[in-house]
RNA sequence: GGAGGGGUGGCAGAGCGGUUGAAUGCGCUUGUCUUGAAAACAAGUAUGGCGGUAACGCCAUCGCAGGUUCGAAUCCUGUCCCCUCCGCCA
């Protein structure tokens, strides 16, 4: 969310920054609610300091209340709560407007309104080649993918992985977390994956997001499209003490997402699926480090790559194609000899103060000080289905078989995959 | 699912209709004392909103939402969460 003071204090430059991702915000429908909430508040206080003191007066005189006084207290009384009936409607309109308005993009996110204005920052060394031997021919050959058996148990967008596919996802999986955990000095954290609606609207998922999550009716609880909701929520609600941050976490969760937007896209092979795993780092972080910070974790997801012997590159996106939170995205593509595309293993944004401010997340700079909205920053580190087809695709010899990366053999125990 | 108990400030914990935003203790900050520290003593120490250049003033908040009342942390209703015991269960 934006804060509702900014935008009152100075309109037109939100208002510039939020075109730019090709929104239209309803900023005068604001002002005039902000105008009509500032007023209304000042009426029903008034009312109520008048309450307080004649209650106060009766209290400390130790007396009981005039029939005057009572019938006046009843009106007064019956104004504060017609105020206060109007308060909560403009109160409600007020959040239903600003909820679904997205971040405001950072003065260096370059212009442009979809992907074909974001621009390549840099691309590693290594091949682009192209081999033809995409991963659901590849895979399902070496009996490693079964697509089959994921439509037959839940349908489309839906997969199997067996035998030293499974383990393979699993290395990858582990290897990824330990390197967070022990090199780049993240906090590993396991949190639920079905969470409350608050929290989903607190990262900002919800209320404009609805379509693309699963959600349990009869508890009311939704299903986490990345652990990013999850990590989001750890400190809702409250402060975090001076000389806490930055926080560093790190998950390994599964991710659910209905994709109808992407209905027809991808379709085939586990590019983009209604579940995967994900090992997703977020960051807590001061405001005035938060730029920093946001370029380390794209070196810290850029080293997995290179780690992994994978040709990427690192892509900065325009002010249209950003995510809903996100202020300044970078996406790290990697290459697919298989089917010749690069594919997106992570996404690292800065949501600035948006997702802390909507889900009441504060921190004390300093004993004493008042506290202030920090910065949260998420990023895959990495998204695994994808990870995993370009190690496979990557990893294709002439005979059919797959050489793993040597750092993922301690986690498998072989360095190969055995055509049949 | 059944039966009880409970949710109050950073923490512990009082208050159960009226000068209570809230005793007391702990913690924390500052000051006095000290070469320094500790101890002792003193003062301060919630969050948010509205008004104000500011000092400051007012308002709200005792899980959450309603209700009763001139007045609610205190009474009533609903709801959420936590704990204990029983049942079920990975």
């Amino acid at each position: 969310m934006l804060s509702l003071e900014q935008i009152v204090r100075d309109p037109e430059t939100f208002r510039a920054a939020l075109v730019r991702r090709g929104e239209d915000p309803p900023i005068d429908r604001i002002l005039e609610l902000d105008s009509r909430r500032k007023e209304l508040i000042q009426a029903a206080d008034i009312d109520r300091a008048n309450r307080n003191n004649v209650s106060k007066a009766i209290g400390n005189e130790k007396r009981k209340p005039t029939p005057e006084e009572i019938a006046e207290m009843r009106e007064t009384g019956d104004r504060i709560k017609a105020v206060e009936a109007e308060l909560a409607t403009v109160l409600e309109e007020l959040n239903d407007t600003l909820l679904p308005i997205p971040n405001t993009p950072l003065d260096d996110v370059p212009d442009g309104l979809d992907e074909e204005s974001n621009v390549v920052v840099r691309t590693s060394e290594g091949s682009t080649e192209s081999h033809g031997n995409a991963h659901w021919d590849v895979a399902t050959e070496l009996g490693i993918l079964d697509l089959e058996a994921g439509a037959s148990i839940s349908g489309a967008r839906f997969y199997v992985l067996k035998g030293k596919g499974a383990k393979l996802q699993r290395a990858l999986a582990a290897w990824m977390l330990d390197v967070q955990t022990e090199e780049h000095g993240y906090t590993e954290i396991d949190p639920p994956l079905l969470v409350r609606g608050e929290t989903m609207t607190g990262s900002g998922n919800l209320p404009k997001f609805k379509d693309n999550l699963y959600r349990d009716e009869e508890t009311d609880l939704w299903l986490v499209p990345t652990a990013e909701v999850a990590l989001n929520g750890l400190h809702q609600g409250r402060i975090i003490d001076p000389g806490v941050l930055p926080l560093k976490y790190v998950a390994q969760t599964p991710s659910f997402r209905k994709e109808h937007a992407s209905a027809g896209r991808d379709v085939r092979g586990i590019k983009r699926v209604h579940q995967f795993e994900k090992v997703e780092m977020f960051r807590y972080v001061e405001p005035e480090t938060s730029d920093a910070m946001l370029e380390q974790m794209v070196g810290e997801a850029e080293r997995l790559c290179q780690l992994l012997g994978l040709t990427y590159r690192v892509l900065q996106l325009c002010a249209g194609d950003i995510g809903f939170q996100s202020a300044k995205t970078y996406d790290i593509e990697v290459w697919s000899p298989g089917s010749a595309e690069w594919l997106e293993v992570s996404s690292i944004s800065t949501c600035t103060d948006f997702q802390a401010r909507r889900n009441g997340t504060r921190y004390r700079p300093e004993v004493g000080a008042s506290t202030k909205l920090p910065h949260t920053l998420n990023g895959s580190g990495l998204a695994l289905p994808r990870i995993w087809i370009a190690v496979i695709e990557n990893g294709l010899q002439e005979d059919g078989s797959i050489v793993i990366p040597e750092v993922l053999v301690p986690y498998t125990g072989w360095d190969r995959i055995e055509s049949k």
